[in-house]
DNA sequence: ATGGTCGCGGAGCGA
């Protein structure tokens, strides 16, 4: 089975990108991240035609995240217990398989100190809470999605340059780790230890032309879905063309 | 280069 995540910056928008990568690619499962539209706006018909199922939440303009399934999809679940009313619709997990899939958008937090920086270390908080129940439910699971947060340098073009800003400060870096205690490990950083690979470029300093990217979109396996990881690839190509999404889908494929 | 880009919705916010 083929697991892929893209963060598409407006599924509308995106469209004339989605369509022809999902004809071509045919993953199993395409997770999505602000989708930025309400679930009667989600454009069902054309992703149907291609065999799709489609579970969205939804919200007015911002967020929104959606699971497309050529597969079954069961025990579909929208939103987390405990999560703060404002930060909107940022998660949805499904059943595929044996595999449990748990598609999140991480809050940005704009920048570190800001109002919303405190709501994002919240909301994480609030995310290693769900991942401890979801992982005692569904021993193989997979936790993917726009985490807005790095690793380690590896995971950024210009370290110094971004040394304990938005999306690389260490406080954000503990608030995922505590997320990953569920006992969870980075798929992508499994399989490769060497840096220089990345999911998001910033479309405002032009960072996809100028080769400057941070690598933010993961894939996050319990012990048994870990077992059963063979690759994770990320499709550069996808952030070419015209008007991309600023970020880069990725693939896992788990038996 | 304290600039520079997108998308939504129709001005300013969010990323």
């Amino acid at each position: 089975m083929r697991i892929a995540t893209w963060n598409v910056n407006s599924i509308r928008a995106r469209l004339p990108h989605v369509l022809p990568w999902l004809a071509r690619v045919r993953p199993d499962v395409l997770c999505l991240q602000e989708i930025k539209c309400q679930d009667e706006q989600f454009p069902r018909e054309e992703i149907e035609a291609l065999g799709y199922a489609i579970e969205t939440h939804g919200q007015k303009s911002y967020n929104g995240v959606a699971l497309l399934s050529l597969l079954p999809l069961s025990d579909v679940a929208r939103g987390m217990a405990g999560e703060p009313s404002e930060t909107g619709a940022r998660v949805i997990a499904g059943t595929v398989g044996d595999v449990r899939v748990v598609n999140a958008y991480v809050v940005n937090g704009q920048e570190v100190g800001h109002a919303k920086y405190a709501l994002k270390l919240g909301w994480l908080s609030v995310l290693a809470q769900l991942l401890r129940a979801e992982v005692a439910a569904h021993p193989k699971l997979v936790l993917t999605g726009d985490f807005n947060v790095t690793f380690d340098d590896r995971d950024i073009s210009e370290p110094e340059k971004w040394r304990d800003r938005i999306l690389c400060s260490t406080p954000e870096r503990e608030a995922l780790a505590a997320v990953m205690s569920a006992g969870l490990t980075d798929v992508f950083r499994h399989f490769e230890p060497a840096g220089g690979h990345y999911t998001w470029w910033d479309f405002y300093t032009r960072g996809f032309q100028r080769g400057q990217g941070l690598r933010i979109d993961h894939f996050l396996a319990s012990p048994a879905a870990l077992a059963a990881s063979r690759a994770v690839t990320i499709d550069v190509d996808a952030r070419r063309g015209e008007k991309p999404s600023d970020h880069a889908p990725v693939l896992l494929t788990i038996e």
